[in-house]
DNA sequence: CTAGAGTTTGGACTTTGTCTAATTCGAGAT
DNA sequence: ATCTCGAATTAGACAAAGTCCAAACTCTAG
């Protein structure tokens, strides 16, 4: 599935969110590259013509497509957060040294032997992440 | 094996780490206790009778402890990296309500289905992190 | 047009962490 | 015991990522 500036709209009323200006950008900025972007990130290609949004608006927007389901939360770097706009279950190669995020599809990987969860305590995801380092 | 303060210079040395008292105190806050702290919360630590040392220090001290591989870092949190005294290989649960993590040995996990590394790249390390949420 | 809810905004603020120049420490030499 | 000098520590300025808020703007229904 491609996604152009058009499908933004009915994207975001699919996930219950009010389409505006910003958010259709920012929703662009993820869902046309596909790729792993941090909040700097994204602020810099929606603003790359012309200011179109702020800062408050992006960490907002971010939030806001968090909790509506519509991206994903990548913690690898102590620094910032990634936001992943693929939801399907999936983990991660991480390149230390350049900071680039790769997929690795659920599907293909197993994981044995967890231990049962805590008395009242609820999965909330499991990350798996394989940190590598080109060598050099 | 228990660690008293008197282990500890022993401890560093067998790292190739000179012994003062601030690593001395800092090192004793993570082996005695052998939790995942945070930075603030290792200085917070060391300093409850007296003021023993700097924000710089403990940072110093901490970077130093994690390249000599005495201990080990843990990114689960976007906010604050904590730091773990267990260097065995092993994963996480991470509470992400409280804040609490738990080891889980690396031996009774297992993962198949790994992808290949990309040509020329060095395997850092797999990280396994079961997040959940205690319900409430 | 007007009202009100929802959205966006600049900028002050916070937290976590880095950096540096100056000072202090301490083990070995005298 | 004192001196010396490299190693270690320090205060505090700085930076990056993120939060918060009150004011302003926008959009739609009446
Ligand atoms: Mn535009
Ligand atoms: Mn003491
Ligand atoms: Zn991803
Ligand atoms: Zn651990």
């Amino acid at each position: 599935m491609r996604y152009s500036r058009d499908n933004m709209a009915g994207l975001l009323r699919s996930h219950d969110i009010n389409p505006t200006h910003q958010r259709i950008e920012i929703a662009y900025a993820l869902f046309s590259r596909m790729e792993h972007l941090s909040a700097d990130q994204v602020m810099a290609l929606v603003n790359v013509h012309h200011s179109e949004t702020s800062k408050a608006t992006v960490y907002n927007t971010l939030s806001l497509f968090l909790q509506k389901g519509l991206i994903r939360e990548v913690i690898v770097d102590p620094n910032k957060v990634f936001y992943d706009p693929n939801t399907r279950p999936h983990h991660h190669l991480y390149d230390v040294e350049s900071g680039h995020l790769t997929d690795v599809d659920a599907e293909d990987i197993h994981i044995s032997g967890l231990p049962p969860l805590p008395e009242g305590a609820a999965l909330e995801g499991i990350d798996l992440i394989v940190r590598i380092r080109k060598a050099g």
